[in-house]
DNA sequence: GATATATGCTTGCATGTGCAAGTATATTGC
DNA sequence: GCAATATACTTGCACATGCAAGCATATATC
């Protein structure tokens, strides 16, 4: 059993870096977003009021407090996510989706679908790809920042 | 079909962040590598007289050439690869693991086994783990540097 | 054999990222 | 109410990484 506890665990890390490797490139250079930036963006899309603190932000992706504020920072100067501080607690700092930052990730979310699709299309079978899904749901299932 | 090509791609790099980020903290302390320092030496491990061009070793890893480069000097003041020329192509220098760099791969390759088993252990079944294997390998299987 | 093109590697630069420390505000314990 | 602690965020630093340019060598064309 270790080995297949290692064999699925490299696997899954191997295959996320060549995925990743091939959307990087293409995926920048059309909206000017990084991945990373979409996937932000998804956050705050799906969620209430669209804004989320900077620290559960940091929580959901995976990342450090530090990098959400240095990935906020040149997003907001394109107008794709705005600054809201909280009436009650003064250290919040909200990252809030603006209008622009709405129509931003439903273009980027169009790419990024296409991607996928290059990824699976005419190789997976249906039932494959809904096994598939169901298998890597149970690994990010308690995550909150579960994007499906 | 497309929600389902979109959600397969989504959760695949949205689980290996997670892996990834739970991984990268402890591993790094323990032997002084980062998990992607530890694929490049697996990557010499498995192959014949352990050693590969950068630029094949880029491939491999789906990273640039200037990344192998980056990568490798540091590796080689520690001793745990060396830097070999080609006798007919002087363009060519191939990382070469040493018999240090052996050793330490053996030892690391046991810290990412037991972070594996912490992943899966007591919430898989052997079959599920065979399935999620045979799927992700669907996705690395024609890659020259698929380590499994 | 000389020139043009291709390939392998390195380096300068810009950007992304985490950690530790610093600052500001909230909460807790007394 | 005040001191101690906790939390949210930012910033300085170190390091990782890709791209474009540069250099050296190999291959192709003539």
């Amino acid at each position: 059993m270790d080995d297949l506890y290692f064999k699925n665990a490299l696997r899954l890390l191997q295959s996320a870096d060549k995925v990743k490797a091939r959307l990087s490139g293409e995926f920048s250079s059309i909206h000017g977003l990084s991945v990373n930036e979409f996937f932000l963006l998804m956050q705050l899309e799906r969620v209430t009021n669209h804004r989320l603190a900077r620290v559960e932000l940091a929580k959901r992706m995976h990342i450090s407090a530090s990098t959400v504020t240095r990935m906020a920072a040149p997003m907001e100067k394109l107008g794709l996510v705005a600054r809201q501080a909280d009436e009650r607690d003064a250290r919040l700092a909200f990252v809030v989706l603006t209008k622009a930052g709405l129509k931003k990730v439903k273009e980027a979310r169009a790419t990024f679908a296409k991607q996928a699709t290059y990824l699976f299309q005419d190789r997976w079978t249906e039932d494959e790809l809904n096994h598939f899904s169901d298998l890597l749901h149970r690994l990010v299932a308690d995550t909150p920042g579960n994007l499906t």
